[in-house]
DNA sequence: CGTCGCTATTTAGTTTGTCTATATAGAGGG
DNA sequence: CCCTCTATATAGACAAACTAAATAGCGACG
């Protein structure tokens, strides 16, 4: 199987992102890697993007970042984690929504009888 | 419902075109229509988006491309009809499979519980 | 005739999100 | 000391969809 294109995955990714962080609180890297292995190699999404894309969600209000607390014990570098905001968790709704809307009617359109 | 965005529809319009294209021949301005009506005004495509796509098909061997016949008796300007070449049918078989994984990969992660 | 409306195509220029590629940096292992 | 893994940052390239406007044929209407 091929890889999702970055054209294809344009305008979807911020919803993964949101999708995310709905159950919890996670730093760029965590998310990077979840949305990595449940795409099953078939994402391959770039740190180039993922973070460019944290960054328009948290100056949209959507989530809220702090820096890690450092008590943690934990090896490597510091972490940036980010939480869902309610704005943030109406966004995702709203981009389900959508989803099922672009799914029914691309589906319609391109999709096949087998 | 909201309007399907320029964002989401990218990486994915070429396919939505080889799909019109699949039973029969047509041209750009019914192409447009078609996908419009299809989308029951939640898609909102641009002439300025669907010609140039038209283009890059055609470039790519995917569509071949001849001026309509003055002599079908029709009123209006001359229309430039479209059609699938075997080129653009196999496009249109890997089109809907990479749609299917797609729907699968981001539905998975994005998928609500209702 | 003039012009309005519908059909139909074209294209210059802007926007924007993803990509490539590289840099920085902490911590642990050999 | 260097290498790897983790983790973030960012400059610049690229491409596709957008805005907006121009062109043009034909019919209808007064």
């Amino acid at each position: 199987m091929g890889t999702i294109s970055g054209d294809q995955l344009r305008g979807h990714l911020e919803g993964l992102i949101l999708a995310s962080l709905e159950d919890g609180p996670s730093h760029g890297w965590d998310i990077w890697r979840n949305l990595e292995s449940a795409g099953g190699g078939a994402l391959a999404l770039k740190e180039g993007s993922l973070y460019p894309a944290l960054y328009r969600l948290e100056r949209e209000g959507l989530i809220a970042a702090r820096w890690e607390t450092k008590a943690t014990g934990r090896a490597g570098p510091r972490r940036r984690v980010y939480r869902l905001s309610a704005k943030g968790r109406r966004r995702l709704h709203a981009a389900r929504d959508q989803w099922r809307q672009f799914v029914a009617v691309v589906g319609n359109l391109l999709g096949a009888p087998a």
